[in-house]
DNA sequence: GCCAACGTTGGC
DNA sequence: GCCAACGTTGGC
């Protein structure tokens, strides 16, 4: 799941009470699609994008499945979708809750570097969703490079 | 700031 | 349903 840092970081999740917080302001489709699959207790990597070191700053666990965004609805919401409503939403988060933070950032150069991991979603040409999959595979080989 | 790669919109 | 124009993402 990724976030850039000036908007929602790692450390403001940390900062949230209960360390929780909404998925709020995904408005794409396929990234809405993947999080209303997610079950309860699943495990994601939280990855810092557009930023000056892009990479995984840790693991968030979902606390609670899709329901409806409520920044959709929000007229003075930058995520504000006029083509929504409370009886026909449109968009959908997760509720996450931060598990860990590493100590170092595993960075997209590094993650770059496995040959492991070359099909890896994130990492292919022109990969831009918010909202993606992970292998169960990729998840134990990039759970080894945290120092 | 640039730009490739997408996704969305809207006229036809 | 096609597709040009436009907007967005995100690494560099």
């Amino acid at each position: 799941m990724k976030s850039e840092p000036s908007t929602f970081s790692i450390d403001d999740l940390a900062k949230r009470p209960n360390q929780s917080e909404p998925w709020d302001g995904v408005r794409n489709y396929q990234a809405r699609n993947f999080m209303r699959t997610m079950q309860l207790n699943d495990l994601a990597f939280f990855y810092h994008s557009s930023c000056e070191v892009p990479g995984i700053a840790g693991i968030v666990k979902i606390t609670k499945t899709a329901q409806p965004d409520k920044t959709q609805f929000d007229l003075k919401s930058d995520y504000y979708d006029p083509k929504a409503t409370p009886e026909n939403p449109r968009w959908f988060c997760v509720e996450v809750k931060l598990v860990k933070k590493f100590d170092h950032i595993i960075t997209l150069e590094t993650l770059r570097k496995q040959a492991t991991l070359k099909d890896m979603r994130l990492l292919q040409r022109g990969s831009r969703l918010s909202v993606m999959p992970v292998t169960s595979n990729e998840w134990s080989i990039i759970d080894k490079l945290i120092k």
